[in-house]
RNA sequence: CCGCUCUUAGCUCAGCCUGGCAGAGCAGCCGACUGUAGAUCGGCUUGCCCCCCGUUCAAAUCGGGGAGAGCGGACCA
C-alpha cells in the first residue's frame, strides 16, 4: 500500500486530493491534526478519528491533539472547571486506546487561544463571516437547543487553530465538514492557506442503522462498558445479513453498523479477524481483510450473529486498555 | 424597549374556549417467531402538564406575577 492510500484509507471525503497527495509525497514530520470537545469517557465516534490518526502515525506524520477546552465551553458544554478536568483523563484514554506517545502532542486549547495575537485574529475572521454561514456550520455539532453568538465564534476558532497549530491535514468526522470548508473559504482572507482536510465516515446508529450514531440518544459503545454491555450492546444491532440494507418504512436510509465497526474500528488494528463459530454451523472462519468478511456475509457463509460474537471480542479487546485507565482514574 | 405566539411522556403534539381520574402517535421495554438484529404479532411502561401566587369542593384548564424559546415591530440624533 502506497503512502497515499494508507492516508486516505476509510476516509469518506478528502479535499482536496491534490493537496493530500502533495502531502503523501513525504509524510516524514507533516502534521495532522483532530479537535475534540473533551467528555470524560471516549466513545466509538473519538475512537474513529483517533484509529485514523494512528494510520497517519505509521505513514510517518506526527499528530496533535486539541483538547479543545475552550470550544467545549463556547458550545454550552458545561463550566470551565469541569471541562478542563474532563481533558486530561482524556489524554490518557487516548493514549490507552493506541496513540504513539512519542509522535502524539496534546495541546490545551485555553494555552493558546487567549493570547492577543490569535483573539484579534479570530476578530479579523468575525469580520468576514456572516452569522447565517457560521450557524449552517456549527449545525450538525451545536449543543444546547438555541443558538447562541458563543457558537458562532467556534468554527473561526477552529480555522484559527489549524493555522496557529501549523497544521498540515485537519482531520475530522464528516459532521466537520461544513466547519472545514468555512477554514478553507475564510482563511485566506486573512492571508492564510486554506487547510488541507480528511473526513472520517460517520457510524450509523447502533439499534436501527440510520443516521448517525449519537452518544446522547440510542446506544453508543464507550470505553467504559464492560464486556457484558458491549456483548449487549453489539448483540441488539441492527445487522441484515447484507452491506447495503433495505431503507426503512419511512424511506430513511439504512446502512449496517456491524459491517461498519469492523470496517472501520476492527480491520484497520488486526491483521487478522477470526471468527469464533460453533462446529455445528461449520467451525471457525478467518479473514484477511474487511472486503472478504462482508462479501461472505453477504453470500451467507457468514451468519450475522457468529459476526456479532466475533465483533464484541474484537471491540472489547480494544476498548479494555482504556478501561482499565478509566477505572484507575476513579 | 414594545407586541404576538409557544412551553404537557424520551420526541412530535392533542386536551385548555366550556374546571371534574393525564391523552395519542412515534420511541422504549418484555415476550412469540426467526440460529442475530430488523419486520410482523401479543403485552407493558412512561409525567415537576415550565415556576410561583391566587380563585375554587376541585386547576394542565380560570386570574395575576415570573422564566425560557420563537417571531414581528420600534429606536437608528
Amino acid at each position: 500500500m502506497d503512502a497515499y492510500e494508507q492516508i486516505t484509507r476509510n476516509v469518506s471525503e478528502v479535499v482536496t486530493e491534490d493537496e493530500v497527495r502533495a502531502l503523501a509525497e513525504s509524510p516524514d514530520g507533516k502534521r495532522a491534526y483532530v479537535g475534540y470537545e473533551p467528555s470524560g469517557v471516549l466513545h466509538i465516534g473519538h475512537m474513529l478519528t483517533a484509529t485514523k490518526l494512528m494510520e497517519l502515525q505509521d505513514a510517518g506524520m506526527d499528530v496533535t491533539v486539541l483538547l479543545a477546552d475552550v470550544h467545549a465551553y463556547l458550545n454550552d458544554k458545561g463550566s470551565f472547571e469541569e471541562i478542563r478536568d474532563t481533558a486530561e483523563r482524556m489524554k490518557a484514554q487516548f493514549l490507552a486506546y493506541g496513540l504513539d506517545e512519542e509522535q502524539t502532542e496534546f495541546v490545551l486549547g485555553s494555552e493558546f487561544q487567549f493570547d492577543r495575537e490569535y483573539v484579534l485574529d479570530l476578530h479579523a475572521l468575525e469580520l468576514n463571516t456572516t452569522l447565517s454561514r457560521a450557524e449552517r456550520a456549527m449545525a450538525e455539532i451545536k449543543g444546547g437547543d438555541s443558538v447562541k453568538v458563543s457558537q458562532a465564534v467556534y468554527p473561526l476558532m477552529q480555522a484559527l487553530d489549524i493555522v496557529y497549530l501549523d497544521v498540515d491535514l485537519a482531520i475530522g468526522g464528516m459532521e466537520q465538514r461544513k466547519v472545514h470548508m468555512l477554514a478553507r473559504d475564510v482563511l485566506p482572507a486573512i492571508d492564510e492557506d486554506a487547510p488541507t482536510c480528511m473526513h472520517t465516515p460517520l457510524i450509523a446508529d447502533l439499534s436501527s442503522g440510520a443516521g448517525k450514531m449519537s452518544s446522547s440518544t440510542g446506544t453508543t459503545i464507550s470505553m467504559e462498558d464492560s464486556t457484558k454491555d458491549i456483548e449487549e450492546k453489539v448483540n441488539a444491532a441492527f445487522c441484515p445479513p447484507t452491506a447495503n440494507p433495505d431503507p426503512a418504512d419511512d424511506g430513511t436510509e439504512r446502512e449496517n453498523p456491524v459491517l461498519q465497526i469492523f470496517e472501520y474500528h476492527v480491520f484497520p488494528r488486526f491483521e487478522q479477524v477470526v471468527v469464533e463459530r460453533p462446529e455445528k454451523y461449520g467451525g471457525n472462519l478467518t479473514y484477511d481483510d474487511y472486503a472478504s468478511l462482508e462479501a461472505e456475509l453477504e453470500s451467507g457463509e457468514l451468519h450475522p450473529m457468529d459476526a456479532k460474537t466475533a465483533l464484541a471480542s474484537y471491540l472489547d479487546e480494544l476498548i479494555a486498555p482504556g478501561r482499565e485507565k478509566i477505572r484507575a482514574q476513579k
